[in-house]
This record gives structure tokens, C-alpha cells and sequence, in this order.
DNA sequence: GCAAGGTC
């Protein structure tokens, strides 16, 4: 570049009115700079005088408002009815300046004619460089001769910004190529399918959901999927069996205070073992101390600030949604209260005044003192803030850039987001928070538990971080090798629960794990799902699908395809990973990907069958075909209690005794999937309330029943059935709830399952089948020898066949089952039992992973799941009696009744 | 009347 000479005009251009600013700021060090209005109201036009590489420049300082242009069908084809949706994957398309963005347009033209050169100064993201071409081939028409250049900055300070101008670049076209593909992908698969499923589904009655107005049903490639974790949450929740389970207790009250510990075992599905470990705690409840480990503790504070987490803690700490946490923060940023909030970054770039920015806040009635402590070497308090590891290159993590003790003007909202982000910027230049954790474990009759004991020792960053606590529970000293006779020593029930369907901040993760959407648009694309009717936020802000929403979601489901699912936008994000690489090209990604999704559309207009049958679950259609005759009147319905439920007959031809205000109340009773025939009788049950409930005469499928059951039953719905209940759990309901589970749950499950069946057979070391399917394990003889029995010494030398660890032989002391031998592995993590006799006799049955009792083969139930704090816990263990039979009939061992379990037993402690 | 991505 020749040095000197006369100035040429640089036009400069920024993706957004404050970087103009800063920038124009930063070059002219505000000497010099004259600044006058363009045709936008926003854009303002800066000038000064600079030299790059020694060229004297007038540089003329402007900015767009993000994209300038818009990429839709040619006129054509934007009437919905003016073609064929499917020919929207090659209809032709056009970028085009839409209405409001003309003035900026007409800015650039004007300023670009005097000009020789342009410079970039677009973010330095993907979306940024297409930015970039737009911006080029607005101005590159009024002026070819325009010497076209790129800016590239990481932050707006000094150093980087002089550096970008004296170190200018070409602007990278393949970037610019992976958007555009982006764009284009995204309106022909989102116009083609929200045409197609809004016209097909329009005849369906959901007005009483949604007023009056014409209901857009869209679909797009990333509210889609955010839909599907919604609904696959709801689904979990609705496929969760409820499962009683049973725990020991223990607890110790000494002067020091008390202590209350847990079983190492967590807790257990089946009840005998249960009762027949806690009876010989009872027995000899003598506790010894076996470990006292103390440690430090330490509790880091959070990374820097990205937009992620921003909205995913304004949720959480203050309930906001992340659409409105983004307006506020957009505002504070306006006023120059906060960084750009708009950030992937949660690292600070090295060259960062932190110091500078804490000693903005020392005035601050309330965290002051704080950032006064941080900057006093002496205290020890300040730590360089750790990294999250994401840089998006373009904006630092959110942090504040102005004091403020609250301004007038401000909303609750903002002095609250204000706040947070003061304190969180200070927590995170501050010590960890330091603990003493205390951990003891105690024996008693073999059984291990365990409690632990928290001091703080130093709070450091969570004296600012209010927001953030650590429970510190004291407990008393205990010694190893200690013994005591334990407070208290119980058997307790509980019951499994499911998950919680999704708040804000859990479907924030899951969009940010899956990739779907940008740090700048998850919140709307969450916001769209509420403004579609497709879900709901519910009072403690948690996320339910509507009746729409699941029903689309189903009926996709129904047809096999994965249109809910995020897969389809990650396979798309790294299509244009390679573009913006060059591995792949803008037209080859495009074609393939268009192809393949125009045939997906065009099968599933195929089966659009599935979508109706989906849809008329929840609504009804007009026309009156397909409508559900009301059944007989079997009891009025609990929940709602204004209607009846009635014995029906499901789309899928599942019998079910359902409330009569469906969708309104979806009260239901799922009956077996065995059942043939039902027909609801004038005799009513005695016992269940409130009353009258009338007994079903019910036909079952012989060969679907187990064997002891009889083919007719006249049954009770009400609660009090007992064979009901059993063939519900054997044989499953026709519920097409549970068959839903095939999302994670279910895979889950079948990944395990053949994983299994991958190892090899423990007893004989075959691959092929199981070890609970072994044919070496139907004779006796050779079985005792393979299970590693010594019949001569009869001594214990059993092997766990879960875990392979060397079991124990112990003595039963339960009334059913006293002075009765059984093996249990010597490891506390496993669960495995079996009777000795059983073993000896060869009838003895692998435990399988969540069968207790009665319950059938796990890889039979779909998608059952044990939520809350079992999840993922099973004992193992099953009972067999001598015959093979599962032992069944739950009793109390207190009275031996089998009306009620221990817990709930009247004579329990007299 | 349709997407998602910028930003005001």
C-alpha cells in the first residue's frame, strides 16, 4: 500500500449501531469525530480521519440493524394455495431487502458511491459474513469499483480494533455459502410442512383451545424439536410406573446431636428381602463404626456469564422467561448497563481489566464492601475467574460496564437481572467457598450405612453470590472402631416417582446440548411453542404439551419419522459446519439435503393418516366421521367430578373406562391388552367409593392370560380388584401411553438389553444367550458344579452371578421363612439373592433388572420408569420358591396380614 | 398465514 498521498473514502460498516459507535469511537479516540444522521433512524453515520498502513483515510463509520435481507419464494409461490407444498423444495427463491429495512439500503447506497473502499465490520460469526455479502451486493451495485475488505475482532477494545483495521482481510465466502444454506433449507422444509399439516388438520375443532383465530400449525427445524423434548418429558412422566420400595433407616441421637444414615444398599424393590435384612439388623443392632474420612470441600464459583446461562438463572432464581430476560437485558445493554447480552464467551480474554470493572462497583450499598474486600490483596479473596471453555470470538462474557445503584426508570425485572449480573461477575473473580465434610460409616449385622457432616469453612464467593447456597449439616464426632446401639432403626416404604416435566432453565440445556437454535434465538424459539398453542407453562413454570402439541408430535411419531427429534438439525448444523470449512459446497449440501427432505415430505403426506388418527385422539372433526360412540356409564369420574366415565373402545381398539369431558378431563383407566370383551353390568362393587361403581363383565384372550387365571371375570375398576390389577401388571394395558416410552427411556433399556446379551453366559461362557436362559442350568448335578457349590463341604462358595463377588450363606428369621438358608453377595453394591435350596435344586432363576414379584420381562413393558430417586436403581432381585414359582403375597411381617405392609401395621412397636 | 437468523 503507498504510503502518504491523498486521503481515500472508507466506508465502514457494522453489523449493529452500538459497534459503529465503539468502533468509530475507538479509531478517531473520539477526536474529530463528527457524527450526522442517515436515512435510519438507528444508523447513525460516523467521520473521522485515520490512516491505515499509512494510507490516509476518511473513514466513514455506519451500520446495518443485523440481516438486511430476507430470503423467500418468488410471488409466485407465496400464496398458500398457489402451489403444490412439495414444490416448494424447488420453487425458485430470491433474497430481497424487505420494506423496513429500506432506509439503511438507501444509507449504504448513497455513502458507497463516494466511496473507494469498503471495510466490514459484521460480527465474526457465520451469520456475520453472510451479513457481510449482503451488505456487498447492496453497495457493490452503485459502485463496482469498490476495494472490498474485512475487519476481524474479537472485542471492542483498543488493542484488537486497531489491530483488525491495520490487518485487514478478504471476507470468507464459505461462510457466508453455509448460511445461505442454511436459510434456504429452513424455508422450503418449514413453509412446505406448516402448509401441509396447517391444511390437512384444519377441519379439527380446537377452537376451545386457541379463541377464534385461524390457527397457523407451523413447523420448523428448530421449534420441532424443542416441542419433542416437551412432549418426550410428558411422555416419561405419563409412561411411569409408581413402585413401592422399601429402605432401612438408622439414626443416632447423642449429646454432640443426631445423626441420621442411610443405607448403602439405597433401597429395595422387594419386600421379604427387605424385611428379612432389616430383621437381622434388629436382631443384633449393635453399630461399629468402620470409617471416619474428613476432607476439604470445595465449591467453585460459576463460570462467567454466556446468554445460556443468563436465562437459564434469571428462570431459576427469579422465574423470568428467557424471552423477557432478554428484553430486560437488551435494555440495560441499551443504556450501557451490561455487555452485549448476546454472548456464547463465558472465558474473559486475557487482555480484560477485571480489577477495573470490580472497582466500578465498590460504591454499591450492598455489594460494595464486597468488591472492596476483592481488590485488598491482603484479604485473599480475588481468584482469575475460571473458563467455561466457549468463545464465540465476537462479544466477552455478560458483565457490567456502568455503575448503577438502581435507576429510576428501572423495572423490578431490571434492577433484579442488574443485580445478578454484578454479582455474578464478582463471584466469579472470587476464592472458591471452602467446607470440612465429615463422612462416617457404620456396620450393623453386616449392613453398611453411611451419614456425612458439612462445616463451612470459609464462604469467599458465596458472601456476594446470594444467590447460591451449600447446606452445612453437623453431626456428631464419631471414632472409628466406635460402638453404639442406634436412636432409631426402621423399615420405611416409599414409593418411585416420576420426573418432573421440563422448567425453562432444563429445556434451555437440552437445546443447547442438541445444538438447536443460537444463544440469540432459544428463547423465541421456546416463546413459539407457547404462541402456537403447542405447550403450556404451568404456575411453577414448567413446560407441558397442549392436545396440538402432542398430537403432532405423535403423529409423526406414528409414522416413523424423527421430525421431532433434534437429529435433523444436527445432521444440517454439521452440513454446514463442512461448507463454512470447504469440504463440502453450498450447492451439493443444499441438493442432497432437499432431496432427502423432499422425500421424507412426500412419504409422510403419505401416511397423513397418522396425523388425523393422532388428532382425532384429542379433537373432534368436522363432518362427524370417525366419532367415538359414547359407552355405558361405569362411575362418575373422580377427577373432574362433573362427568361420567364410560366404557370405550380406543382408535386403536384398547379398552379403556375414560371421563366423558375429554379432552377436558383426562381421567382414564387403562384395562388389560388381554381383554377381548367387556360389558358393564348392573351390580355395583361394596367397597370401592364413592359409589355407585358398576362391576364389568370381562372376556379375556386365554392365551394371553397367565395360566391360574380364569377367562371370564366380573371386575371392579374401582381399586379393589385384585386379579385387575395383577393382569395390568402381567399383561400391560392397551394404554398407548406406555408404548411411548420408546423414546429415551426405552432405548436406554434395549441398549442395555443387548449389551447383555453381547457377554457371554456366566455358567457356561457361551455367547448367544443369557445366563438366566442357560440350558447347562436345568439339571442338577452338573448345575451345583457350575455354580461353583461345594456339596461335600456344604459350605458357602457361591458366586454372585451378578457381580461375580463371593456370596454369604445366611439364616432368614422372618415368620414365613425362619431358619431358611439363603445366599447374598458380599458386595454392598449388589443385590443378589437365592435361596440355598433353590440353588441346590437347580430351580434357581437369574435375577433380572427390575422384576419383582409377579412383573413380566422388563423388554415387554416399554417404557417404564422408575423416576425420582430410583431412577435407574434396581435391586435385582427375584424370589423363587422350590417350584420356580415367584413367591408372591406381600405380607406384614409383624401380624403376617396381607391387608397392609409393616410400616401401616397396627401392632407394629406394641 | 410458513423458517431461522440477525437486531431496534
Amino acid at each position: 500500500m503507498a504510503g502518504g498521498g491523498r486521503p481515500i473514502n472508507v466506508l465502514n460498516v457494522a453489523e449493529k449501531p452500538s459497534v459503529a459507535k465503539s468502533v468509530a469511537g475507538i479509531l478517531s479516540k473520539n477526536q474529530g469525530l463528527r457524527i450526522r444522521e442517515g436515512r435510519s433512524r438507528y444508523n447513525k453515520i460516523y467521520e473521522f480521519n485515520y490512516s491505515i498502513r499509512g494510507q490516509p483515510c476518511h473513514m466513514l463509520m455506519t451500520s446495518v440493524t443485523g440481516h438486511l435481507m430476507e430470503l423467500d419464494f418468488d410471488e409466485r409461490y407465496r400464496k398458500w394455495h398457489s402451489c403444490d407444498p412439495a414444490d416448494l423444495y424447488h420453487a425458485p427463491v430470491r433474497k430481497h431487502v424487505p420494506e423496513d429495512k429500506k432506509d439503511i439500503k438507501k444509507t449504504l447506497e448513497e455513502e458507497a458511491r463516494r466511496c473507494q473502499w469498503l471495510v466490514l465490520w459484521l460480527d465474526c460469526d457465520r451469520e456475520g459474513e453472510n451479513i457481510a455479502f449482503e451488505v456487498i451486493e447492496v453497495c457493490r451495485a452503485v459502485n463496482c469499483h469498490l476495494v472490498l475488505r474485512r475487519a476481524r475482532f474479537s472485542a471492542l477494545i483498543d488493542r484488537e480494533i486497531h489491530q483488525a483495521v491495520q490487518n485487514l482481510v478478504d471476507p470468507n465466502q464459505w461462510f457466508a455459502d453455509a448460511v445461505d444454506a442454511r436459510q434456504e433449507i429452513d424455508l422450503r422444509i418449514g413453509a412446505s410442512f406448516t402448509r401441509f399439516q396447517t391444511m390437512l388438520l384444519k377441519n379439527f375443532h380446537i377452537d376451545s383451545v386457541t379463541d377464534d383465530r385461524n390457527l397457523v400449525l407451523s413447523y420448523g427445524p428448530c421449534q420441532f424439536p424443542t416441542l419433542g423434548f416437551v412432549v418426550e418429558r410428558y411422555w416419561e412422566i405419563q409412561a411411569h410406573e409408581s413402585e413401592e420400595f422399601w429402605t432401612i433407616n438408622c439414626s443416632h441421637k447423642s449429646e454432640e446431636g443426631t445423626a441420621t444414615f442411610s443405607w448403602m444398599r439405597g433401597h429395595l424393590f422387594d419386600y421379604t428381602s427387605a424385611v428379612i435384612i432389616y430383621e437381622m439388623c434388629v436382631q443384633e443392632p449393635t453399630a461399629t463404626v468402620t470409617k471416619v474420612r474428613q476432607q476439604e470441600k470445595l465449591k467453585y464459583p460459576p463460570y462467567p456469564l454466556s446468554t445460556i446461562e443468563l436465562e437459564k438463572r434469571a428462570s431459576r432464581y427469579f422465574r423470568m422467561s428467557s424471552e423477557h430476560t432478554m428484553k430486560v437485558a437488551e435494555d440495560l445493554y441499551q443504556a450501557g448497563f451490561i455487555s452485549y447480552p448476546r454472548t456464547e464467551t463465558d472465558s474473559f480474554s486475557s487482555g480484560t481489566n477485571l480489577h477495573g470493572i470490580v472497582q466500578e462497583q465498590i460504591g454499591h450499598p450492598d455489594w460494595g464492601p464486597y468488591a472492596q474486600r476483592l481488590l485488598d490483596h491482603a484479604a485473599g479473596l480475588w481468584r482469575n475467574p475460571g473458563s467455561g471453555g466457549h468463545d464465540d470470538k465476537a462479544h466477552p462474557p455478560i458483565h457490567p460496564t456502568k455503575f448503577s445503584s438502581g435507576e429510576s426508570r428501572w423495572s423490578q425485572d431490571h434492577c433484579k437481572l442488574y443485580e445478578l449480573v454484578v454479582r455474578h461477575f464478582l463471584a466469579c473473580v472470587s476464592q472458591p467457598a471452602v467446607g470440612a465434610e465429615t463422612i462416617v460409616e457404620i456396620n450393623i449385622a453386616g449392613e453398611v450405612f453411611s451419614t456425612s457432616g458439612r462445616v463451612i469453612l470459609a464462604k469467599n464467593y458465596l458472601d456476594v453470590y446470594r444467590f447460591e447456597s451449600w447446606g452445612g449439616l453437623v453431626i456428631p464426632t464419631y471414632v472409628h472402631g466406635q460402638q453404639f446401639i442406634p436412636t432409631t432403626l426402621t423399615l420405611d416404604s416409599g414409593v418411585t416417582r416420576p420426573p418432573p416435566l421440563l422448567s425453562e432453565a432444563d429445556l434451555l440445556s437440552c437445546m443447547d446440548k442438541a445444538g438447536i437454535g443460537t444463544d440469540a434465538t432459544m428463547h423465541d424459539h421456546i416463546k413459539k411453542l407457547l404462541d402456537r398453542f403447542y405447550a403450556i407453562k404451568d404456575a411453577n413454570t414448567r413446560f407441558a404439551p397442549t392436545n396440538i402439541g402432542e398430537a403432532l408430535v405423535m403423529g409423526y411419531d406414528d409414522m416413523g419419522y424423527e421430525l421431532w427429534k433434534p437429529n435433523l438439525r444436527s445432521m444440517m448444523e454439521s452440513d454446514m459446519k463442512e461448507v463454512s470449512v470447504g469440504n463440502k459446497s453450498k450447492a451439493d449440501v443444499l441438493a442432497n439435503c432437499l432431496q432427502q427432505m423432499k422425500a421424507c415430505f412426500l412419504d409422510a403426506r403419505l401416511k397423513k393418516v397418522k396425523l388425523l388418527e393422532a388428532m382425532g385422539i384429542f379433537f373432534e372433526r368436522s363432518g362427524g366421521e370417525d366419532q367415538q360412540a359414547a359407552g355405558e356409564v361405569v362411575r362418575q369420574c373422580g377427577i373432574c367430578q362433573e362427568s361420567n366415565m364410560v366404557l370405550k373402545k380406543s382408535r386403536d381398539g384398547n379398552l379403556m373406562v375414560g371421563c366423558l369431558a375429554f379432552p377436558q378431563c383426562r381421567n382414564a383407566v387403562w384395562l388389560p391388552g388381554s381383554v377381548s370383551e367387556a360389558a358393564v353390568t348392573t351390580n355395583t362393587c361394596n367397597s370401592c367409593t364413592p359409589g355407585p361403581v358398576y362391576l364389568i363383565q370381562f372376556k379375556f384372550r386365554q392365551h394371553e392370560i397367565p395360566p391360574g387365571f380364569n377367562v371370564n371375570h366380573l371386575g371392579c375398576i374401582g381399586g379393589c380388584d385384585e386379579t385387575l390389577r395383577q393382569l395390568i401388571e402381567i399383561c400391560g394395558t392397551g394404554s398407548r401411553i406406555p408404548a411411548r416410552g420408546r423414546g429415551p427411556t426405552a432405548s436406554s433399556n434395549n441398549g442395555q438389553q443387548s449389551n447383555h446379551r453381547q457377554r457371554a453366559c456366566i455358567y457356561c461362557q457361551q455367547m448367544g444367550h443369557s445366563s438366566s436362559d442357560c440350558p447347562s442350568q436345568f439339571s442338577g448335578s452338573r448345575n451345583a458344579r457350575a455354580n461353583g457349590m461345594n456339596p461335600q463341604s456344604g459350605e458357602s462358595s457361591i458366586q454372585c452371578t451378578t457381580c461375580g463377588t463371593p456370596c454369604v450363606l445366611r439364616t432368614a428369621n422372618t415368620a414365613n421363612n425362619r431358619g431358611r438358608k439363603f445366599y447374598s453377595c458380599s458386595s454392598q453394591e449388589c443385590n443378589f439373592f437365592v435361596w440355598e435350596d433353590d440353588a441346590k435344586n437347580g430351580t434357581r432363576r437369574m435375577p433380572q433388572a427390575g422384576v419383582s414379584g409377579s412383573a413380566s420381562n422388563p423388554s415387554q413393558r416399554g417404557g417404564r420408569s422408575r423416576g425420582g430417586q430410583s431412577r435407574g436403581h434396581n435391586t435385582g432381585m427375584t424370589f423363587v420358591s422350590a417350584t420356580g414359582d415367584p413367591i408372591s403375597g406381600r405380607r406384614c411381617y409383624v401380624c403376617g396380614e396381607p391387608s397392609h405392609f409393616a410400616n401401616a401395621c397396627p401392632n407394629r412397636g406394641s
